[in-house]
DNA sequence: CATGGCGGTGAGAAGCTATCACGAACATTA
DNA sequence: TAATGTTCGTGATAGCTTCTCACCGCCATG
């Protein structure tokens, strides 16, 4: 146990220099977009030649992947930072548009535009559960919603898979895709600039759905 | 007035070219997505070589902007041929989700993540409006929801230049934007492919969605 | 029939990803 | 301390992309 130190002096300049480069990666995504990211742009822009990014990334789909990997990570973190802050369901709504909002690009990266071919490897997918557990978890904690469940609510008995061994009702289910698809719908919409000179402001639609949302 | 004919035959040959260029993007755009149309793979594909496809399209971006025309009024006219054969909101959202599945790409060309410099020609805006006015109209021939509009609703009466000089009620215009907003959020992410792996049917959510959108 | 416009080509510049062989600096071991 | 091995960075190179240019040939119109 003489080796108590965690981290060679190598292994923490490999790591800063990764960070630096998915710094400027990130920088150059909020301006051009993921589709325009060049990795010889940010070796130039880090004063280093081209190829000397390789030693670092695999190559341009591996930083993506890198990428998506840590905008779903962020999106899980303030998910469950504010749950653990007492937040409900309204309060979670709220911090995913502040999210959003704080860097549409990350935003599209995850929720976007899917690339044909790709596969997101299996932790990010289980980083993407993890976060929707939160969701059912606060839609559990709600008060439940009187009337019959429709078809869907039927359905989702028999395929709620998904949501892992969670005694959740099917109703308590509905509402959780509800609100990931809902607030989906108007913050994409919002981010891509759809209601740009329709002249009313998508806070106030936002707050609308989310009314909607948790009111009946 | 001798001149009767329209189009001589080399505007017919251009026009015929230009078509089958744009037939092989949405070939390569539907297998691989937009951001990786090569216009010198489709040149190949077409047994030419290269620049010749310049003499048709300024280049890469105004092929793209073509093929966003033509998908907006492709979906302009499933809504207008819908509404004219007397579908209501519901046929509305059918005709939306079996023209986005249809082709998914396309969907996500006019609807999916923004490049953060482009800005759309006035003419694709207008079209957009057109269709926005379909939903509209739409909205306007249901029975009106019971109760007092929401804070929203208010907001929306005095912002409403975007409905035109339409008489719709705020609640009109406010149920057309949830429509819009609602199923472009299941749709989106059912395109996506972020359902997939969750063992629930999306067509039946989607279908949920429709129903509480039409319900209340 | 001659002239001009249009369509197509090959060459080439500039950009990108990615691989390779090489040298230099570092860390580790003998 | 000296030798060895690993890691980092570079320039060269291949192959792809968009896009411009000069040239050539054909078709259509005057």
């Amino acid at each position: 146990m003489s080796k108590a130190r965690t981290s060679t002096p190598r292994e923490r300049y490999r790591a800063q220099v990764r960070a630096e480069i998915k710094e400027h990666a990130w920088e150059q995504i909020a301006t051009a977009g993921a589709s325009a990211l060049s990795l010889n742009a940010i070796a130039k822009r880090m004063g280093m030649s081209g190829p000397a990014l390789y030693r670092y990334f695999d190559g341009r789909d591996e930083l993506i992947t890198e990428l998506i990997r840590d905008a779903y990570r962020s999106q899980a973190d303030t998910f469950r930072t504010a749950a653990g802050a007492g937040a409900g369901l309204a309060g979670l709504a709220h911090a995913l548009r502040a999210w959003a909002l704080d860097d549409p690009q990350r935003y599209f990266l995850i929720h976007g535009t899917p690339v044909p071919g790709y596969h997101a490897p299996d932790d990010i997918t289980e980083i993407a559960a993890e976060t929707m557990a939160v969701i059912v978890d606060a839609c559990a904690a709600l008060p439940p919603s009187d009337g019959a469940g429709g078809a869907f609510d039927a359905h989702l008995d028999t395929h709620r898979q998904w949501a892992g061994d969670r005694a959740a009702d099917s109703a308590v289910l509905h509402r959780a895709l509800s609100f990931w698809s809902r607030l989906h719908g108007v913050l994409s919409l919002e981010l891509a600039g759809q209601f740009t000179g329709m002249g009313f402001d998508p806070a106030l639609l936002f707050e609308a759905e989310l009314k909607d949302l948790l009111g009946p």
